[in-house]
DNA sequence: TGAAATACGGAGGTGCCCTCCGTTTATCAA
DNA sequence: TTGATAAACGGAGGGCACCTCCGTATTTCA
């Protein structure tokens, strides 16, 4: 009875943006507690709302968690244009780079993004994996197209370097340092491959 | 009445060793096929005894993990003395790492040995955990030595980084090509750093 | 205003974790 | 050999989380 292609929608209830929008919070704030595992019934208690309603706005969990960083990894991504536009190259990768440490350490949550960077099958993050692997892809290009490095490993892989330090590393207090030398060891070792 | 200090302790019974053996074995198989994460409750089934008794003999998912793979982190421990005799240091160090990316990727359920690279809080890991830190610790200072490289880096967090391309490069075919990539280039940032 | 569409929310089936304890069995001293 | 006893067995059961299903409540729109 309704064509999918037809025009009579209503609009949408406001308990529904309501509570999708609770839910959001509570999932930021439960998330950062108690990071990506912590239990989706804690969620909908925490939101006030039932558990069928939690399920039936994100049917599953990677769906929330999308949902939630969404913004996040979105000024990700925006904040690479900004870095491309003002340093060199090398300069503007290796400070993304250290950006993309600092979102995945703090917002633990987003560790579920690199899972996405996989292979898609997972396919719910597929929106803010792609962009994030295009970025990545930009940021390394440019500085190869200015003959700073060579590559010849794929941009994501040095982000799934990253994501080992973030999920290994587990809160030593040099975290951050680390993971600097990290970044810095990879931009020499690309340096030195560079045509010379 | 028995103290600790004591002799008289019992020859163990012969139906503990051989139910400890079949989880050994069950444990094993369970996690080759499920990945480390699989249902303790499998195991013991597949044992062909009661949960009871595998907590009993492996009181945490840690433990048992632990006593599983724990021949295998030997083997790789064994190995680096190997190629440090054999090889110049930088090379025992990348064939090294190698060797470590396949053991991870391979035996998956040996990821959690990694999360015991970070403080040892799950001590239960300890003791895989220091060797391997202590091995890899000690190929690198083999190879700073020999003035090949300069580290501003916690060796470890090569094998942080490592295990990144393993969680996160989820079964793409070019897998271990890739991991040879990122190490190479590693490697290659170690060696631009190194004393003139 | 009331019918139809939409959303709510929690009960309930399933599976896993881990503990506890009554039953069974192997060891060892007599 | 025998039987007392330490040791081990194994599964029932309480707790928690996942996810589905559907009767009830609310909102929209004609």
């Amino acid at each position: 009875m309704i064509d999918n292609a037809g025009k009579p929608t209503r609009k949408p209830r406001a308990d529904a943006a309501r509570n999708r929008a609770r839910l959001l919070d509570a999932a930021k704030a439960v998330f950062a507690e108690r990071g990506g595992a912590a239990s989706l019934e804690e969620v909908a208690r925490t939101a006030g709302v039932g558990i069928g309603t939690l399920y039936r706005h994100f049917p599953t969990r990677d769906a929330l968690i999308e949902a939630v960083y969404r913004n996040e990894s979105d000024q990700l991504v925006r904040a690479a244009s900004e870095l491309a536009a003002s340093r060199p190259p090398v300069e503007a990768l290796r400070e993304w780079m250290r950006l993309f440490f600092n979102y995945m350490s703090v917002k633990h949550g987003m560790m579920e993004l690199l899972d996405s960077l996989a292979d898609g099958k997972s396919s719910l993050y597929a929106a803010s994996g792609a962009e994030t692997k295009r970025t990545i892809d930009f940021l390394v290009k440019n500085a190869v197209s200015a003959g700073e490095i060579a590559v010849d490993i794929e941009p994501l892989d040095l982000l799934r370097a990253l994501g080992g330090m973030v999920q290994y590393g587990g809160g030593r207090d040099d975290e951050e340092a680390a993971a600097h030398a990290l970044i810095d060891i990879m931009i020499a070792g690309l340096q030195a491959k560079r045509p010379r």
